[in-house]
DNA sequence: TTGTAAGCGTTATCAA
DNA sequence: TTGATAACGCTTACAA
């Protein structure tokens, strides 16, 4: 086992090979014009060396680097894993790496943080998640700092090069018809943080199925999480403590779903049979809890797969589509209303 | 907003400051030779020009660079996510960056893609998780590549320069001494997947608890499961269909515990009351699931932290603790056993 | 089809 | 305490 022998450079393969570092460098990059006798030459030395072209090296004589990074503060971790995954999808096989970045979005140094982090770096592209992505200063930044940017929204935030974009307010539409359609008249709100786009859509979306059913949402059949257990926990209990009691919740998050899940055990509230529950998200967390979760399955991996292809190759980027679809995943939380 | 001009570089800066740029080189690297009236001068400009040195051309220079990679194939999200989290906690502040790799550990090319992702990014140092990180091979490979590296372990895998170790099999033996504890005499093991240090380890632990006290673990006491929630599902069905059906169930990790629950329920079995369960990690799910789940909580985030101090710092990895204390946290799935 | 020379932005060497 | 010059490993002109 050779220990820290110094790597092969383009210059060792260049003279080992016979031929001219630039002749090297050609058969790395794929150049058409070159002999085929050549370029087998060439390829056996490196092979033989075992070379691998310096990145670092490589960036600097590109003026450009190989480096993506995720830019997010989401209270939900299988979210940001789904997306890391979505993005290595689209990464595999590519020279591009991903690099990550959590930030602070109440940080009054929010701006400045990204900021730091796209320089230090000199990342290629970022994709940014909500909330961040929601906010037009990072945008602006991207855009001052030259660097690609691709922003993951609940709505119209940006141009299609810069966007993926879920329809959650359609989507929520139709799971809340889907409960009225159950029978459900009391149909209470349980939403996401107030300044999240993605929060306000998918209460746009239930009001919509409400008025279209002439209910209506009374003050006491709202209440606001941050998209944590523990916020849906303590938000659910003002809600089932409410008179008349709702029969049916819509949640508009899988983990604030699950602590609602608790209060109802709690309370002694039999879920499905005396209350329906619908969440958002299809986290794995929806599916492993009891009973399992009717919910609203957001495609973030393809969200963020498609993210990942815009910025590795920003050209194209605006012909790749920046719409996806949620789908309605029916489990056992919710069922007839009972008469 | 300035749009795409060329970000100034240190030849600005000497310039502008009327220094040679070895000067300025030494102000960003904090020389301790400077005149305060040059640094001043120098620093204004920087502050001035809004000048960040590249990157790459730094990691040319120094023929090293300032990447940490993330290595896993860890079934478990959270595990991965809390596993970053404590990585950048130690790299806040510094100039290194994280780059993350999910890799396949069942593929044949494990070990080339592992080689190819630290070859590719020339990558500072990498942290590995299990099981990837019981692979003799990959620290082999580490050594040949020049890559620092530090490993997770459930055992004494390696020196302390390259480990963090935790204590899984004591652990266990005072968790599963806690059910005997409880009077329970029929405790089965559902086990994590074969191949895994810490699946041996727990199981090991549990083991000799169970001898301790004089109990024995009969074959329909046994099952295995891959550490998803699928698997526990499947594993522990057999469990409970065993007669005489055991009283507890110490399972390797909480997402099995969580499958595992869901069959006890479909079974109407109760837990705790007929029931027993005790999983492995202290996940949120862990918190989150009916009934909350007793657990060994795993100190994953701090482990991760000083694995990142390590790679940062290899010169001072081996004066830094490698050895981390897991935790017993009892919540509501498990009660004295029924008389 | 291949090679030469220059340059990317930084740090190291060594002299002043 | 500072500066000139030469690396670092690669790519882009531009020639040949």
């Amino acid at each position: 086992m050779a220990v820290k022998e110094p790597k092969p450079t383009i210059n060792d393969v260049a003279r080992i090979a016979g031929v001219s570092k630039k002749t090297v460098s050609r058969v790395i990059n794929n150049s058409p014009l070159l002999n085929t006798a050549t370029r087998e030459k060439v390829e056996a030395v490196i092979a033989e060396l075992g070379y691998v072209p310096n990145p670092q090296a490589r960036a600097l004589a590109l003026r450009r680097n190989f480096l993506i990074g995720l830019i997010h503060d989401n209270p939900n971790a299988q979210t940001v894993l789904s997306v890391q995954e979505g993005m290595l999808d689209a990464m595999k096989g590519t020279e591009f790496a991903l690099v990550v970045r959590p930030v602070d979005r109440k940080s009054p140094r929010l701006l400045s943080d990204i900021r730091h982090f796209i320089e230090q770096q000199r990342l290629y592209g970022v994709y940014v998640l909500p909330p961040v992505s929601e906010n037009e200063d990072f945008a602006c930044l991207c855009k001052e700092l030259g660097c690609h940017y691709v922003r993951m929204g609940s709505a119209r935030l940006d141009d299609e090069a810069h966007l993926v974009e879920s329809n959650d307010r359609e989507a929520v539409r139709d799971a809340v018809t889907y409960l009225i359609g159950l029978g459900h008249q009391r149909i209470a709100h349980l939403a996401g943080p107030a300044g999240f786009r993605s929060a306000y859509e998918r209460e746009q979306g239930l009001r919509e199925a409400l008025t279209a059913a002439g209910l209506d949402l009374p003050e006491a059949g709202f209440a606001r999480g941050n998209y944590t257990f523990e916020s849906g926990y303590q938000a659910a209990q003002a809600l089932l403590r409410a008179e008349p009691r709702p029969t049916a919740i819509f949640v508009a998050n899988d983990e604030m779903a699950a602590g609602a899940l608790h209060v109802a055990r709690e309370m002694g509230i039999d879920v499905p049979q005396d209350l329906s529950i619908v969440g958002f998200d299809d986290t794995p967390i929806a599916a492993h809890i009891w009973p399992p979760l009717t919910t609203v399955r957001w495609p973030i991996r393809a969200m963020a797969k498609a993210a990942a292809h815009k910025l590795i190759r920003p050209d194209q980027a605006a012909e790749q589509t920046a719409f996806f679809r949620s789908e309605f995943v029916i489990r056992a939380s919710t069922a007839p209303a009972a008469s």
